[in-house]
DNA sequence: AAGGCGGGGCC
DNA sequence: GGCCCAGCCTT
């Protein structure tokens, strides 16, 4: 393509991609007005997660945290927990360190310069572009996902967007096709367009803005781009979950523990567990009864007991927690990006013979605690675990 | 450059 | 039930 024809195709979309925003963008809340503050947590929020999930988690945040200071000063258990089901934690923690810097060091403004806004713990260059352009208008490139798709398409590039390489490309793309004093509406507009029209499957294009000069749409390949590697499957692990009923005064209640300060899921409250080693081919475990109906199959007696007594080992070895275990419960998966867990959930006691203090020393990597059933809302649970303590407290 | 880090929606 | 969606961090 001869460059008058680039520059062409270029204005056309600066220009017909504003105005369709402009036209149809969505009334978001974080979108009533300009504050930086209001935007950046909803940026954050809004990193791999859609906006649908976003917008009550969002409410719930501002209403308790409506100012830096707020957020700055708030004990972190508090931010844990509104980020609860949210995943991705270290989103919430490194938010609070960052808006406690802009309290203590910029008087509670955000800044509003890319050097200083990015120094900020987890704001790298797509939120530091966001919240530049939007909050502040400034003319910088916000390049998430959404983007890398809708440009790759109308530009016809091929480039694979999993690599990082790819980005800076990309960046500089969407930087010149800001147009004058309209950062903030161009670069939502372009997100907006990728999540509402330029999907990543069946895109829409019969209702797009700039379908007469998409590239790849001319050339018919508005389905196969973008090029995007695969990521690897998660691997998988067995583990054995032990729901540890409480007796005499703690009757009714469950032995919960808080996770380590790091790593998956840092501090992050949850039932006890331990990794199985993967099992032998001959004692794999489960019956193979339809894979459609796995969701809930009990394993057979011999892998149940090979997981009782495993799970009674390691809690003791490990934790100083002695149990008996005693019936299976219940089965659930829960799976991250780089694990899948495959959970069996066993009914446990302490064992009275043995040493069964829970007031443990803070040498031990967990920490543990009696819950009652109207405390579940104190602490900060993974989603699975508030599945299987839902289902044992009904 | 590659891996750690959650959870939900769509077909 | 298997497919997809992905920024920022550390190493």
């Amino acid at each position: 393509m001869i460059d008058q024809d680039l520059a062409a195709r270029k204005q056309f979309f600066s220009e017909h991609l504003l105005n369709w925003y402009r036209t149809y963008k969505r009334d978001l809340p974080w979108r009533r007005n300009k504050d930086a503050y209001r935007i950046w947590v909803s940026e954050v929020m809004l990193q791999q997660t859609r906006v649908d999930t976003v917008i009550p988690y969002w409410h719930r945040f501002l209403e308790k945290f409506p100012t830096v200071q707020a957020l700055a000063e708030a004990p972190e258990e508090e931010v844990l927990k509104l980020w609860e089901g949210l995943g991705y934690y270290s989103r919430a923690r490194n938010l609070q360190a960052a808006v406690q810097e802009v309290h203590e060091r910029y008087g509670g403004t955000v800044p509003d310069n890319k050097e200083d806004i990015s120094s900020l713990k987890g704001v790298g260059p797509y939120t530091a572009g966001a919240v530049l352009s939007i909050a502040y208008n400034k003319p910088e490139p916000a390049v998430d996902g959404n983007v890398m798709r809708v440009l790759s398409r109308y530009f016809c590039i091929e480039d694979d967007i999993a690599k990082p390489a790819t980005r800076p490309k990309m960046e500089k793309l969407a930087q010149e096709l800001i147009p004058d004093g309209a950062a903030g509406d161009f670069n939502q507009g372009l997100m907006e367009l990728g999540a509402l029209v330029c999907t990543p499957r069946s895109p829409q294009c019969l209702t797009c803005p700039v379908m007469a000069h998409c590239a790849a749409r001319l050339n018919g390949k508005e389905a196969e781009l973008p090029v995007k590697t695969k990521a690897k499957p998660p691997r998988p692990e067995q583990r054995l979950v032990a729901l540890i009923e409480g007796q005499g005064e703690h009757a009714g209640k469950l032995l919960i523990r808080q996770r380590p300060q790091e790593g998956l899921l840092a501090r992050m409250w949850e039932l006890p567990h331990v990794l199985m080693p993967a099992a032998a081919p001959a004692a794999s475990g489960r019956k193979a009864a339809s894979a459609k109906a796995a969701a809930m199959v009990a394993p057979d007696a011999a892998a149940a007991g090979e997981h009782r007594e495993w799970l009674r080992n390691a809690l003791a070895e490990a934790e100083h927690i002695h149990v008996l275990p005693n019936e299976w419960y219940m089965n659930t998966d829960h799976v991250f990006s780089h694990i899948h867990w495959k959970l069996d959930v066993y009914r446990c006691k302490l064992d009275a013979a043995l040493d069964n203090g829970v007031a443990l020393p803070e040498l031990l990597p967990y920490h543990y605690r009696w819950l009652a059933a109207d405390e579940l809302h104190q602490y900060a649970f993974p989603n699975v675990f508030i599945r299987i303590m839902d289902t044992y407290f009904k």
